[in-house]
DNA sequence: ATTATTTTCGCAAACGTTTGAAGCAAATTT
DNA sequence: AAATTTGCTTCAAACGTTTGCGAAAATAAT
């Protein structure tokens, strides 16, 4: 059973609560045989601390909150991955909740945290919303906030991005040394600000004077990713390089070009801003600027810890990215 | 602030806690004037019920435990992704727990689970653990327990499963009928009972008076399939279609092939068992029989539900399968 | 006007912990 | 021998709710 209790121990070894209590966390305070005692029924009689009870008395959760739009998605999976290992190391457990990009979800969730006192929340600002209201209740409850991956323009909160721009830089770069000239560019939906982001540095980067042809497509979809492809590859003039800004948009286009029997990367290279998993499933694996997930969770479990340390800063981090070479450049 | 408590309330309209408690969840005893006026209150005080004092008093906590081996993987995302959904519908929250396959974190877990007294607790079996007394101990705590995917052998636990002898032999028939002579067929560790079950009624199901070479061999990674792929479709004599018990194993097999340059389904046929999002990355579109984690997800849930509702038996249920063409075979 | 009934509300205990303060021996110091 | 210290233990309040029961006030029935 698990409803052995203080009380009930106490009662058992003819001592008060106090004492077990303290014989339990290992009090100075408490003697050497006493502590025995009591460790040996606990043990025996198979007690657990009540977790609500001892939140309650000590105004504390060990409870973080992770909103994601959806958690079948690699990359935001990879995120709560590392959220969840570095959160067991420190004590701490996951409440998980989806948005789906759904504002009513997202209140919804945001109240349940409330309620739990959860002692710090990691969000994705769901695009559907330009309602910050509900996080601003959560921030008004003293709860650290970290937004990650898609975050608010304003300045006065956490987030902690990838760094887009830099990955979008080396992206074009990998395109412009392997002498592409006649690029096809796969972007996300437009209002999204990471889209904005990384459509701004990667054609700024390309460099003028050796005039490659950038044709820019924004998908908000996979399949949308792959009617476009399929598009691009029937014309005459082929492009010689696809680059998709994320995995939904590779998949997409890499299915249409093995339809086409395009092979890559004798017809057309092919580079893509991703975690790596899909790059790898294709022969030959994609290269890819590596925007890690796992890495985002690390460096915001970090940015949480020190929140929690009483830092009230407010911070934007970036995670740097590396160019992984596949061979289908 | 969220330290607005029901004392504060009671305090600012000088009326007692327990009104303030009962106007709150609209209670037939308290006045329509007196509950509108705490109404107002709660809602400009901005009132959120502290979950922990709830729980406490009333012995429940409406939080669900979710054990994975790991959440970084497409099956097991969309079972959480329907055990969220079906969560929130009923006001449930989630704690989602990585075993990694490792059994100290595995007890490390539950032990969690029993500590925040969760209502009830979704877990895979890893099969690295053949250590079931850490399960026992929540059951003894008397929270329904409900195995999922991979289960245990023994009988008094609640099993949730695929159909997973259904589906073999879905698509043993489907490459019968299809007419394969010479067939590759990959499946997971020999140790997991999941296996066994595939294995036994794949190669059960073959006419024997057809007489179709059948390669059985076993991958416990997507490497080792790929490698196998690799050898077989090197040999003179190659498999006319592949079987691949898994998405991790599918995706092994289709990078050999990939890179052998085979035609699917001109050169050999393909099917596998997932749960499908794996099988549409690819063109044609690989058949697979449907293995659906968030079928199985739903299906665990309403078990719960069943089981919150004071059903104390013991039951193992089944997910259908069903076969989805893919223009692979 | 008295009793009976309903409506509305408050008291107080309980849930299982934690923790400052106080109690009380025995041991040590003055 | 009195005073102080030390070592161990207990008391009691508090965390924020919920809820059975009783009480007062308002209404209805006699």
């Amino acid at each position: 059973m698990s409803d052995t209790t203080l009380k009930k121990i106490s009662q058992v070894l003819g001592i008060s609560i106090s004492t077990v209590s303290r014989a339990l966390k290992d009090h100075p305070d408490i003697s050497a045989a006493t502590k025995k005692k009591v460790l040996e029924l606990a043990d025996t009689l198979e007690y657990e601390p009540n977790a609500t009870a001892v939140n309650l008395r000590t105004k504390k959760t060990k409870l973080f909150g992770l909103m994601v739009p959806s958690v079948t998605n690699m990359f935001y999976d990879s995120f709560i991955s590392a959220i969840e290992e570095e959160s067991r190391k420190t004590g701490y457990s996951l409440l998980i909740l989806q948005s789906n990009d759904n504002p009513e979800a997202e209140v919804e969730n945001l109240k349940l945290c409330r309620q739990n006192r959860v002692s710090g929340l990691f969000a994705c600002y769901s695009f559907e919303t330009n309602n910050l209201a509900a996080f601003d209740k959560v921030k008004a409850a003293d709860i650290p906030l970290i937004f990650f991956d898609k975050v608010p323009d304003q300045t006065d909160y956490n987030k902690i991005c990838l760094a887009d721009k830099e990955a979008a830089v080396m992206a074009a770069e990998a395109l412009q040394k392997k002498n592409k000239k006649n690029i096809l560019a796969i972007f996300g939906s437009r209002q999204l600000s990471i889209t904005k982001r990384r459509l701004e540095s990667f054609t700024a980067s390309f460099d003028k004077k050796k005039n490659a042809a950038l044709h820019i497509e924004h998908a908000h979809s996979t399949s949308l990713a792959e009617d476009i492809t399929l598009q691009y590859f029937q014309k005459l003039d082929k492009p010689d390089a696809v680059f998709c800004m994320s995995d939904e948009i590779l998949m997409g286009a890499m299915k249409s070009l093995m339809r086409l029997g395009i092979s890559i990367p004798g017809d057309t290279g092919v580079i893509a801003l991703s975690d790596g998993s899909i790059p790898k499933l294709y022969y030959p694996e994609i290269a890819f600027v590596e925007t890690s997930g796992y890495n985002l969770g690390k460096l915001a479990f970090k940015r949480m810890s020190e929140c929690l340390n009483g830092d009230k800063e407010i911070h934007e981090d970036l995670v740097p990215s590396r160019l992984v070479e596949g061979g289908s450049l």
